[in-house]
DNA sequence: CACCCGGAAGTTAT
DNA sequence: CATAACTTCCGGGT
């Protein structure tokens, strides 16, 4: 009997994804997620399976005919050596048998009913979101907007009622097109807004209105964002039109560039044989649990840097990749991109440079001293996504959370800085060596968590490309 | 004055 | 309802 596709994988398939490992010499690859095409991670036993199913089916059961849901009921007999179903109490299409209960198929097919279920609930997670990932600048607004149903006017943006054939094309083309530069990105973004909310009967409210004019006002504001003063005063520029607004500085023009994750996806039906694998190319759509696509500080800063055709290299750029190492270009800029991306409007640097800081007690960045606007990732996004991972397996599985491991306080009249440079020692280490289980991902103020001191003395960098 | 830091409290999505 | 991950504000240091 096979691996059952629950919910749950085994923790170690998840925490222990090659690219996780402390920094040996293989482990180069570790910022540079676009590279993985070459040297994919290993698919999570979950999205596995997916790989298997019969080619004459869609990845969206939603949109299976009846022929459609028995060959998967024969394939599911097999795959998971299950016992033979009753196919007359599936005579159904897709949809209804999505809508059947985990007690409706352990009736219809004792002792396969979980699996069953599993099977299709995690199809249906799959496809919806990748439906809601189909805008793929990370300049767009995630969860909130994305989260509301299809809707037509939208579509061509955002998703779609599963079963065009039309939106696979379309999605291929957009894999395949040109990229579009960021002000088409931001025009996108504008453009789901307003779709979105109007959807709502909030069009003309206040917060839409707030939308749009923010998007307009940056992109007013981007013709001058050079890294000088741009706060928050600057909301009471709205006046240039998005029709007229510029690209920010420096944006090249269109290239292609299929980077950013996750690409659109639809299930059509005549092209899903030949649709499917491409899909899956983009790993961070694989595990809909795990895909933060953007909506965390650390994943939208490492899809900003490494982007493969490099617009945002005004915003945000590299000083040395291999050891993490990166500048913010356009602090304005780039907490302006962050704020859309959060539909937080007020965002600013002062802002978004505190949510930075709370990376630091998790190791996930530290600052270079000295460098202004410079910090270090000190893990890489697979291993922040496995931890990830772990977090929420943990309480998954756990009803209690472990305590952390008693650490001791600094002094009240120690700094945590003091602390950092006494402890010295791995100073040469690429990068740090910590037991993922030691590593707290939780950021909140917790006093259980907040008192574990940083491992890693401040670092100097290399400054030969900055002032 | 612009960063930078981290405490405290609040917000939002999950 | 609990929690994670911020967001917002702020006083203080460089």
């Amino acid at each position: 009997m096979k691996l059952l596709p629950v919910s749950l994988p085994p923790v170690a398939a998840m925490d222990r994804l090659p690219l996780s490992l402390p920094f040996n010499a293989s482990d180069l690859l570790w910022r540079y997620p676009l590279g993985f095409p070459a040297s994919q991670p290993p698919m999570s036993p979950i999205v596995d399976f997916k790989t298997h199913l019969p080619t004459s089916l869609t990845t969206d059961p939603r949109v299976w005919s009846r022929d459609d849901v028995i060959t998967f009921l024969r394939w599911c007999e097999r795959e998971f050596d299950l016992p033979k179903f009753e196919m007359d109490m599936f005579q159904m299409n897709g949809k209804a048998l999505c809508l059947l209960t985990k007690s409706d198929l352990a009736e219809r097919c004792p002792g396969a009913g979980d699996v069953l279920h599993n099977v299709l609930q995690l199809l249906v997670r799959d496809a919806q979101t990748l439906q809601r990932c189909l805008p793929s600048s990370p300049v767009t607004p995630t969860s909130r907007h994305h989260y509301r149903p299809p809707l037509a006017g939208a579509c061509c943006l955002t998703s779609r009622a599963p079963v065009s054939p039309t939106l696979c094309t379309t999605a291929t083309q957009l894999r395949s097109a040109p990229h579009p530069p960021l002000t088409a990105s931001l025009v996108s973004c504008h453009l789901i807004l307003k779709l979105t909310y109007s959807v709502d009967s909030q069009s003309g409210s206040p917060q839409h209105a707030e939308l749009v004019t923010a998007v307009s006002s940056y992109h007013s504001s981007g013709s001058n964002s050079n890294g000088s003063n741009q706060s928050d005063s600057d909301d009471d520029s709205y006046q240039e039109s998005l029709q007229q607004a510029p690209p920010p500085s420096g944006s090249p023009p269109s290239t292609p560039a299929p980077s950013l994750p996750p690409g659109p996806h639809s299930p059509g039906k005549d092209h899903a044989t030949a649709f499917r694998p491409v899909v899956r190319d983009y790993f961070s759509c694989d595990a809909p649990e795990t895909n933060t696509n953007g909506r965390l500080l650390w994943d939208f800063l490492q899809q900003l840097l490494n982007d493969q055709t490099q617009r945002y290299t005004n915003y945000i750029a590299w000083k040395n990749r291999e050891t993490g190492v990166f500048k913010i270009v356009d602090p304005a800029g780039l907490a302006k991109l962050w704020g859309i991306q959060k539909n937080h409007l007020s965002m600013n640097y002062d802002k978004m440079s505190r949510a930075l800081r709370y990376y630091y007690r998790v190791n996930i960045l530290r600052k270079v001293q000295g460098e202004r606007h410079c910090y270090q990732f000190l893990r890489n996004p697979s291993e922040l996504k496995s931890i990830k991972n772990m977090s929420l397996l943990r309480q998954q599985m756990s009803p209690t959370r472990p305590t952390p491991p008693p650490v001791l306080l600094p002094g009240p009249g120690m700094s945590i800085k003091l602390e950092r440079e006494e402890l010295d020692g791995d100073d040469s280490a690429l990068a740090p060596t910590i037991d993922d289980d030691e590593l707290p991902t939780d950021l909140s103020m917790s006093p259980t968590v907040r008192s574990r001191p940083m491992h890693f003395p401040p670092i100097k960098v290399e400054s030969s490309d900055d002032k």
